[in-house]
RNA sequence: GGGCCUGUAGCUCAGUUGGUUAGAGCAGGGGACUCAUAAUCCCUUUGUCGGCGGUUCGAGUCCGUCCAGGCCUACCA
């Protein structure tokens, strides 16, 4: 290789605050892959990483725990360096973002908005826990929604209006870590003005080089169509972080210092291994990669590269984002069992076959990636085990006593073939387009097996005179498996190293895949990977499910079998008197014409009876729970005496009593038989 | 409603800058082999390439439009 790049490479910082689990994976198998393969590249690559451990919910969980937050964010970083590790995940350097590296370069990033003039204060007025003494964000708020009045909502939107809204608008809001009414109270915080930066953001993210279109695209449209709101970097004490120097009390957002977690893992890698820091952060050659998920895109398309372009260091190459995981079609649910933490994995499986299988589901788009367990089994059985390990398990041990041809034979052009398809395949890789370089790898192998066949080496064994032919015939077969494993081997190392064992020449270079190897030993033929046992996909799930079960059992302090959680969700509201209750009038009603609403994703539009010729026109959020022609006739408790309510499309006479959480999960309430429409219900 | 993406065989997908009769793997059916982890090899069925319209000598590929699905965003109890 003439100029081999100078690339670092990092994946999104893991959150300290739970362990790593298969959603994960998806990321850190890719980048793993992606720098496993710079590296056999002859590149000089480095991949970093570490926990992100400052913020409220580590306090909380600390607390919970009762031990102190470094204790808990030390006990969680062994746990996550020992899941990477288990699934062949190899950082160049894991750090903290608590570190004092990253202390000092956050110093020095804020000094330069500091510089820039880009910092700015202003007093929020937010809610305060009382009890635990902090500062609520929004997510630790529930209470009923300002708009809609629904129910147990977060502070900053409603899942069932979609409304959002700020935490002191909610009615009704209660701490999530208390259950205590908040209190109102003044902070200052620290803003940064990134709108002066908008020009410069217009034109890194539309450049077309570092992002990927969707999402050029979608900032676009969504943010940089407008002027930037400045950003909220501080948080007042009490917080888990780092106090800002010069504003005591005050504490710089984990969203601040996270990425710049991204620098204080490579100031240690390089501390280290006594490399310089800036050739990594300062030199415009170096090409900086961040892959991530797509729920944190704007802090890393928006921020992030503001914050680099204030402090003057090099800014990211390409920013690679992913979508989430699906497992057989559907969100990850820990009642399926398909929330898989990476320990119960490896407990059943083989991490292999998931590197392969995430390999060769990976493209170059923001699109979710389908775990579907029968496909998973069937394809790393038929195509790794069945295919390509298969090529050297047929073949290894009829020269295990001769070794392989002093000279590479004569094999119809098929070595010359895939030694061709490197280059094509090492594009495929780079463009992180993993499942394309695995379909061109599996063809390879099915062009391989053929070979074998037509030439039938288990009968050129029992033929003395043609002992020169089985040698010939297994050198090539083992050399055409070899090409395979060096391809692989970004995938799949432990492969690469099984056949560095059985051939005795170490998988190194990229380019080892252009000369085949004769004249050397082949050692005995050691299996190099178990099928998977549809059992083992089996027991995993279920032991998922078990942990969950576990995990609701220690939460649920009740002796009851229902679940505490829809409590949990949604505390119990203030004591009301009698002559409360009575203002609301609810009443039987019967309805007498449901129909789809054109255009609206939630409402169905109800015509309720209430006896006689009383009727109401009512607007019910339950279209994804019920069919119109399934309620027609059907009786429903309805609240009558309700304002009516100008909604996009007419008017809401009411509203229909039901439970569940909205979506699919609505359960209307029914009344026993004899009810009369129009009775009222006491 | 707006933005983005997707729609090719039962399933998962490939189809390069438009160019002959549209492909692969898996699954299904038939056969062969027995070296190999019940592995492998050969043969084989299936497609209005989402619909319609257009550009072109020629469209799975380009343009328009509609339909369906997904993600995001907004509105809506």
């Amino acid at each position: 290789m003439a100029n081999p790049r100078k690339i670092l490479v990092t994946s999104a910082l893991p959150y300290a605050n739970g362990p790593i689990h298969i959603g994960h994976l998806v990321e850190y198998i890719q980048t793993d892959i992606w720098v496993k393969f710079q590296k056999l590249r002859g590149n000089k690559c480095i991949y970093l990483c570490a926990d992100d451990t400052h913020g409220t919910a580590i306090m909380m969980s600390a607390q919970r725990k009762g031990c102190s937050e470094e204790e808990w964010i030390a006990a969680v970083s062994e746990e996550h360096q020992r899941d990477f590790a288990g699934f062949g995940i190899e950082f160049d350097n894991y750090g903290s973002t608590n570190s004092p590296e990253n202390y000092e370069l956050c110093k020095l990033f804020w000094q330069s908005f500091r510089n820039a003039g880009l910092v700015r204060k202003e007093a929020v007025t937010q809610l305060f826990d009382d009890e635990k003494g902090i500062f609520l964000a929004d997510r630790f708020v529930r209470g009923t929604c300002p708009k809609c009045a629904a129910d147990d909502q977060y502070g900053d939107s409603c899942d069932q209006c979609g409304a959002t809204y700020s935490a002191r608008e909610i009615i009704n809001p209660v701490s999530t870590l208390s259950d205590t009414t908040p209190s109102v109270k003044t902070a200052d915080h620290l803003f940064i003005q990134i709108e002066k930066l908008h020009d410069f953001l217009d034109q890194w993210t539309q450049s077309g080089e570092h992002l990927q279109s969707e999402i050029a695209n979608y900032l676009k449209g969504h943010f940089l169509n407008e002027p930037l709101r400045d950003w909220d970097v501080s948080r007042p004490e009490p917080y888990f972080g780092f106090e800002i120097p010069d504003a005591p009390g005050h504490f710089w957002f984990v969203w601040f210092d996270a990425p710049i977690g991204y620098m204080a893992s490579t100031k240690q890698y390089c501390d280290r291994t006594g490399e310089d820091f800036e050739s990594w952060w300062k030199d415009p050659s170096t090409e900086i990669y961040h892959f991530i998920g797509k729920d944190i895109t704007y802090f890393h398309t928006l921020f992030w590269p503001a914050m680099l372009k204030v402090a003057e260091f090099t800014l990211p190459k390409k920013i690679h984002i992913h979508g989430f995981l699906t497992v057989d079609g559907r969100k990850m649910s820990k009642r399926d069992g398909t929330f898989v933490k990476a320990e119960t994995f490896l407990k059943h499986l083989n991490p292999a076959a998931l590197r392969y299988y995430y390999a060769s589901k990976l493209n170059n788009r923001v699109e979710d990636l389908d775990l579907n367990l029968k496909e998973f089994t069937t394809k790393v059985n038929t195509d790794l085990v069945g295919k390509v390990v298969n090529l050297a398990s047929r073949t290894a041990k009829f020269v295990q006593q001769t070794g392989l041809s002093p000279e590479y034979p004569e094999d119809g052009g098929l070595f010359q073939k895939a030694a061709e398809a490197g280059d094509a395949i090492a594009a495929a890789y780079e463009a992180c387009d993993f499942n394309r370089a695995i379909r061109l790898i599996i063809e390879l192998a099915d062009q391989a097996n053929p070979y074998v066949e037509s030439h039938q080496p288990w009968n050129l064994r029992k033929d003395p005179e043609r002992q020169q032919e089985l040698q010939d015939v297994c050198t090539v077969a083992l050399n055409l498996f070899r090409q395979i494993a060096i391809y692989l081997q970004p995938v799949l190392p432990e492969i690469a190293e099984k056949t560095n064992s059985l051939l005795g020449d170490p998988i190194v270079k990229w380019e080892q895949a252009a000369s085949p190897l004769t004249g050397t030993p082949v050692k005995q033929f050691e299996h190099m990977m178990k099928r998977i046992e549809e059992k083992d996909v089996n027991n995993m799930i279920e032991e998922s499910k078990d942990e969950n079960e576990t995990v609701e059992a220690e939460e649920n302090t009740t002796q009851s079998t229902d679940s505490a959680q829809p409590l949990i969700d949604e505390p119990l509201a203030d004591e009301i008197t009698f002559e409360e209750f009575a203002k609301v009038d609810l009443r039987v009603a019967r309805v007498v014409k449901a129909e789809h609403v054109e255009e609206a994703n939630k409402l169905l539009k109800l015509t309720l009876s209430l006896g006689g010729d009383e009727t109401r026109q009512v607007f019910a959020g339950i279209k994804k729970a019920y069919n119109p022609e399934d309620l027609d006739g059907r009786l429903v408790v309805m609240v009558a005496n309700l304002a009516p309510r100008k909604m996009r499309f007419g008017i809401s006479e009411g509203m229909i009593t039901a439970a569940g959480p909205g979506g699919e999960e609505v359960f209307m309430l029914a009344i026993d038989e004899g009810a009369q429409p129009g009775q009222r219900v006491h």
